[in-house]
DNA sequence: CATGAATGAGCCTTCATTCAT
DNA sequence: AATGAATGAAGGCTCATTCAT
């Protein structure tokens, strides 16, 4: 379908990606100019690549969101869906605040590539199997509905963001968070 | 302290304050220039009241910082600790989501403005002590601690963004997030 | 009405256009960058002053185009109707002809500057008065209506271009070519 | 001569040009970027074949200017003289306001091919030849010399496009400009 | 105090042409 | 011969901030 780049334009793409990839962690602006410089490449071939700073973010965001998809996927699989849900969530939230491509991605309504779309939408459909899946076998509140997973995860990461800290702080903050939310979620006889 | 402005000075700034009131609530980018030219006035003399964008937001935000800090010194004195707690975060999260001036002010480590400090201090010490009196009364779980309130609630903000929908969906959507996580933030005997 | 400009910015502006005409004047492409460079201005001082090129372009063409209108008022007191129609014409040619501003400002379908467009507009409307009489005089044919006086104008104009030569040898060159033509306009027993 | 191209080769050519001439009738510019995206080829093989736009175009225009030169060889045949200039005029103006390729190629100084130049030499001889043939037969007015024909059509098919309208206008436009034109060269008892 | 003109770095994007594959 | 990736100069425009008036 698509024709696979040449070996050399194939290179330069990942050498691309590659510095992409660099210029998120530290916290860099995707500029493509920049981005370019950095390559030690024409900003031509930049545009080439990627026509938008959003195509070359999904672009580096896509193994990450693709290997959610994965987990989520096999979390089906698990017999405890309360377990499998969790699980899910957690690796999710561990995901955005670890990788600083994830959030921009998750949160925008519109995607550039049609890839990241097929990526998300799978998501959200996993999102709900699982959230289904527990609330049938009572583990789940009424509340919270499949379309409130997206923004919830997206709010939880956002607030790490606001709390700070080091990286090992980040993920612990994540953890906090997803499980207070999650003993809000989780059904129960309470104050019986 | 601070001299008091003349007339025409504080009538001026008022009008700015006034002018980036509105822009703030039909969503325009607080520039600086534009603040002027729709107020009448030279950049200069914006720039001679709010050396930053970010002075003259945290300006536009003060009046709803100082009522939410008021609302909780009262809710201080309501004899339900929980009680207390929980209309705090509510009214919290609901100016987040009304006022669009509060989340980027809420959000940043560091201030422009000494009253922005204040301010934002009282709000922390507040939700503290209610955090402590209501944990005291028994009502809440061990977790979350008090530097946690104003990232999470920073983070139902900006889930319920995510989210999306009209003015009046978005109220709704940030009780439902916020009545899930205060859920999970109460203590109870749970899956006895 | 247009609150008069401060000394020095009227200095700026007059450079700008002064350094407009000269890049005119050697068939420079009107670029606000370039221009701004020769000015010894900033970029932002330019835009400022002319959002386009092609308000700059009016704006250096405009002392052309007021002096034809003045003149083509002037034609209009001729007491010899076919010769006022024919001096004013001569002018017109001559015009584009020499001042390289005048073209594409005569040819352009939309104008930037609202004096551009009553300039054209009394320019027009000139002609036909000019004309109309003419034909009441008996001496033009029936044929060429108001509204084909600009384009035959600019016609003209775009021959001689293509004719090329010193600007001597254009002027003379514009000449012999509207006179051809206004020997085609001008009523006559013919091949009796 | 020139070695005839291998079978392939030659389809890509005729490929490039009825693409570009697609171009030109929907006034989109012959970008050779473009041309080889729409005809299916690397930009390196339209390089190969048209080392520039110029090339290009004129190749487009090659058709046109040969049908025209074949019509002007006839038109010496006519035994009229001056029926024998005008068709050939109205033919020339015609044909530029019809296909947008020639007014360019017609109005540049040089040509980038041979041929062009060659099929340029041949109506600005046929031009001449029925110019004086017709002057001869004392049908025409002294003034305008045959070096004046090419700029003069060029200026009409201006004209008609700065004055505008549909296919339709523009043909009826020229018409009635080259006729007014014809008027004031045709030689006659004039204001007798 | 007020004004608003000036600044110019910074960013984005296009496109004619070359050349390795 | 054909390909099409790479190039990067060139041009366009914005905007936060300063400073002469």
């Amino acid at each position: 379908m698509t024709t696979p780049l040449r070996k050399d334009a194939a290179r330069n793409r990942d050498r691309i990606v590659a510095v992409a990839r660099a210029m998120v962690d530290e916290g860099t602006p995707l500029q493509l100019n920049d981005v370019a410089g950095r390559a030690g490449l024409g900003v031509g071939t930049v545009y080439r690549h990627f026509a938008t700073p959003e195509a070359l973010l999904e672009t580096v965001a896509t193994p990450c969101l693709e290997a959610l998809a994965a987990q989520g996927r096999e979390a089906t699989a698990d017999t405890d869906p309360w377990r499998a849900l969790e699980g899910f969530l957690f690796r999710t939230v561990e995901a955005q605040v670890t990788d600083a491509s994830l959030a921009p991605v998750a949160a925008a309504a519109d995607d550039t590539l049609p890839h990241t779309t097929e990526l998300k939408e799978t998501l959200r459909s996993v999102g709900t199997a699982l959230l289904d899946r527990a609330r049938a076998a009572g583990a789940v509140r009424h509340e919270p509905t499949a379309a409130d997973l997206v923004p919830l995860m997206c709010g939880i990461a956002y607030a790490v963001n606001v709390h700070g800290g080091t990286p090992a702080d980040r993920i612990d903050t994540a953890h906090r968070y997803l499980t207070t939310l999650l003993e809000g979620l989780r059904a129960a006889p309470r104050h019986a």
